[in-house]
DNA sequence: GTGCTGACACAGG
DNA sequence: ACCTGTGCCAGCA
C-alpha cells in the first residue's frame, strides 16, 4: 500500500465529514485546515487520492464541480438533493445554501 | 536551480 | 457565460 502525505490524509478526512447534500470549496478546506497550503494543493490531493471520498462534494468557490466530472457529480447532487442553481451544463451548486463548514476538531486541543 | 503545469481564487473585460 | 491575467503553492522534467 502506498503511504500518503499528512496533508492529503487531513484533506480526505475533512471531505469524508461533509454531509450528504452539502459541499465545500477547495479554498474552504484549505482555510479550515489552516495549514500553509492553498486551494491548489487541496485540488491536487483530490486529483490523486480523491478516489475514496465523496469528491463531488468538493467544488470550486463558484459552485461548479470538478472539471471532467460534472456529469457524475450532477447525478450525485440529484440523488442527495443538493441545492442546484443550474441542473444543466454548466452545472452549478447553490453555494449559498449548500456550503457547509465543518465544526472544529473534536479532539486535538 | 529553472520553467511549466495543475480537480484554485479573484478581479477585470 | 466566457476568457485573460495575477497571486499562490507544490510536483515534476
Amino acid at each position: 500500500m502506498s503511504e500518503m502525505p499528512e496533508f492529503a490524509s487531513q484533506v480526505l478526512d475533512v471531505v469524508d465529514t461533509i454531509p450528504s447534500g452539502c459541499v465545500m470549496s477547495y479554498g474552504d478546506i484549505a482555510e479550515f485546515l489552516a495549514l500553509g497550503r492553498g486551494p491548489r494543493q487541496v485540488g491536487r490531493v483530490m486529483a490523486v487520492y480523491g478516489g475514496g471520498v465523496p469528491w463531488w462534494r468538493v467544488i470550486h468557490s463558484d459552485g461548479t464541480p470538478a472539471p471532467g466530472h460534472d456529469e457524475s457529480a450532477l447525478r450525485h447532487y440529484l440523488a442527495e438533493g443538493t441545492p442546484l442553481r443550474s441542473a444543466r451544463p454548466p452545472v452549478r451548486v447553490d453555494m449559498r445554501r449548500a456550503r457547509w463548514i465543518p465544526s472544529p476538531s473534536p479532539k486535538i486541543v
